[in-house]
DNA sequence: CGAATTTGACCGGCGC
DNA sequence: GCGCCGGTCAAATTCG
């Protein structure tokens, strides 16, 4: 395949050829999963030559929560209400990992503090724009899962089966390339991405959805020009070596998404929470 | 002509 | 407090 150049970045060719097999279906499940509404903010990560786009932006957020025991949490296939800033918080009891969240907790709850003090100075700003962004009171600061990804593609706006509707373009600083903001189209539904390219690989788009779509997929992902007709080569993440235990927490992913019944994503995915703790150790 | 995109301005967070 | 930077808004423009 034509991504074989820079599989060989940091991966060995043998992990590369077995990972491709499946790319397609791994890719199909994928965006399943994403419109499902994934509970985490899983990042399906890169290879080393571009940490900064990634590791940086998203890691450092410390949200990625995905325990090699844990299982994916529970979440309707489609959100019944749109995403609330509890979103993270309303995780079953049962869910024994959930020290990033607390974490995460402590920080919304010092910035919800701001918050509320700047709404009380601010409360009648004679800027119209400046009501409109103003949050309401004491709402905190929504923290949405995100999921970012990488691939190998000319176009950057893929066609995921969602519409989408572009409300911003921005340059970014250390980036020659500008990133692009998207909104999912559909009404009620809050989903994010935003697509960009590598600055070290301009043949890499780099995606960063983020939210849960509250409602199905307009196109099944089948039915609708898909990646592969694209000549996208979704870039899902290479198995480390010290991989063997990470692919336990399947059986509760198959009882949430029973559809999909694959366990290479979930390893991608479980694999991103490796990297996780290696780069915080 | 309505929908989608472009683009400059604005805002808030954060580091210094 | 100030400046930088990422994210968002919304008017203007383009597209179908």
């Amino acid at each position: 395949m034509a991504n074989m150049g820079f599989s060989g970045e940091n991966t060995s060719a043998a992990t590369m050829a077995a990972a491709e097999a499946s790319e397609v279906d791994k890719w199909d499940s994928f965006m399943n999963l994403l419109g499902a509404g994934v509970h985490q903010e899983f990042v399906a990560p890169l290879f080393d030559p571009y940490p900064h786009l990634i590791l940086e932006d998203i890691l450092h957020e410390q949200v990625l929560q995905l325990d090699t025991n844990q299982k994916l949490l529970p979440s309707p296939p489609f959100s019944a209400v749109p995403e609330s800033s509890e979103c993270l918080n309303n995780n079953p009891p049962a869910t024994p990992n959930s020290s990033s969240i607390s974490s995460l907790s402590n920080e919304e709850a010092a910035n919800d503090e701001k918050q509320t003090k700047a709404d009380e100075e601010q409360d009648e700003g004679p800027d119209k724009r400046r009501k409109l962004l103003k949050p309401k009171k004491n709402q905190k600061k929504e923290r949405v899962p995100r999921f970012a990804f990488m691939t190998k593609s000319e176009i950057d706006h893929l066609d995921d089966g969602y519409r989408w509707r572009k409300y911003g373009q921005k340059a970014v600083k250390n980036c020659p390339f500008p990133r692009s903001y998207y909104r999912c189209t559909s009404g009620g539904c809050g989903v994010k991405k935003r697509v960009e390219r590598s600055s070290e690989d301009p043949t890499v788009v780099v995606t960063t959805y983020e939210g849960q779509h509250t409602h199905p997929c307009p196109i099944t992902s089948r039915g609708s020009i898909g990646f592969a007709e694209q000549q996208v080569q979704p870039y899902m993440y290479t198995p480390l070596e010290n991989l063997t235990t990470t692919t336990t927490s399947t059986s509760s992913f198959d009882s949430w998404f029973p559809s999909l019944g694959q366990h290479e994503l979930l390893q991608d995915i479980v694999v991103a929470d490796q990297v996780m703790r290696q780069a915080e150790e």
